[in-house]
DNA sequence: CGTAGAATGCTAAATACTTTACATTCAAGG
DNA sequence: CCTTGAATGTAAAGTATTTAGCATTCTACG
């Protein structure tokens, strides 16, 4: 996934940067909350924050991580509706916070600037068409295989995922007893190992070439 | 969803639809091909196009229908990728192609293309993101019955919708069988009456009322 | 070095959906 | 008005996933 800085020119970028504060978050501290309606344009500094997941009365359940580089909160500006996520820091961060006015005075004034934010979000799009459309024709352990390749990063090999079933779960919208069955199938194939807390794959090329032909 | 005709003002949108050439389309014509590179965007004038679909080897089966208004093709534009659907025109249609040169010159110049184009792809987003979450957390029933709802506008008493089951078990991605089940048990509940080609709604209110308890 | 909490492993019954197959109903065109 | 293709209705067997347990294994921390 592309992210701000590399889409839009190292000036336009520090000109971007400099007209927010950088504000700085503590682990678990939240940044936004669903339903908060002040708008402004978020961009990661340092450190990981998530967005998503309310629980009990249900909402959106994505969990998607963002690093730095990443922006969000364009929903607030060009939709003009509340926030849909809450937003909460994983370990400690630094976000610059851009306010609505002097962003969009740049947005209006410099076209990268729409141009890389169509671009991510198109992106984005696409990527949700395709995990809605593998979600409706592959069964759930390629899927699982695609997301683990997905974090292979064409690495080649041994690799080792850090990362709980009850994770893979969530991502998936199944349930922990699924993700375990489809895990124990798997490592049946000798296509991974799990382990407390992480996932090995012993041979990054067999799972790749096990997904092709799934 | 908003068009890009109800977000830039009429000015704009006179001189956006000067630039490219108002190319008409019978029934079932192709207007793109899933691969072609050929970039540009799309808007249409009259009639009603679809997006989705191969089949067979499976990609996406998103079938979104377009009317009037509506754009597409900002994919080749800004993500620089080649088409990801076929497009085909349902019933006679008309449609200005403009070519990606003179329409980026014009995105360029002005930025309320962009803001407009953004507020609609974030809008996009954000309905995916809340069918992707229906899907994980509401029975097939509450959904084909939000898809109900979602058809009347606004509408109260009695309505009649034209579709066909196999339709509805397309964009839920589910079979015809399942549907049939469902809408059984929407009848048995006096929710819906079912009919060949449509289905009528005999008290919106009180669908939506079951929706909500559900 | 133990132990408690966290994470994984496993089982069995229940549910939702699919697949396959066939019967029935509808409506448009000759 | 009758036929035919299109659409809906229904049923049975199979598969995937959930729910609700409880058992086991791991590891961080006291």
């Amino acid at each position: 996934m592309p992210k701000l800085e590399d889409l839009v020119p190292g000036r336009l970028m520090r000109e971007l940067l400099s007209i927010g504060p950088l504000v700085r978050y503590e682990d678990g501290e939240v940044l936004h909350l669903r339903g908060d309606a002040k708008p402004g344009l978020s961009i990661i500094q340092a450190g990981t924050v998530v967005a998503g997941n309310v629980g009990l009365d249900g909402s959106v359940l994505t969990t998607s991580g963002l690093g730095p580089g990443d922006c969000f909160g364009e929903f607030t500006l060009f939709a003009g509706l509340p926030r849909t996520h809450d937003i909460t820091s994983v370990g400690e961060s630094a976000v610059y916070q851009l306010p609505r006015a002097r962003f969009m005075a740049l947005f209006n004034r410099e076209p990268q600037i729409g141009h890389a934010l169509l671009t991510i979000n198109l992106m984005k799009n696409h990527e949700l068409l395709e995990f809605l459309d593998n979600l409706r024709r592959l069964p759930l352990s390629v899927r699982v295989a695609k997301l683990l390749l997905a974090n292979t990063r064409g690495a080649t090999g041994e690799i080792e995922i850090n990362c709980r079933q009850d994770e893979l779960a969530l991502t998936f919208g199944v349930t922990r007893v699924s993700i375990g069955k489809v895990i124990a199938e798997l490592q049946a194939e000798g296509l991974v190992r799990s382990g407390y807390r992480k996932l090995r794959v012993p041979d990054v090329g067999q799972l790749r070439r096990w997904v092709e032909e799934n």
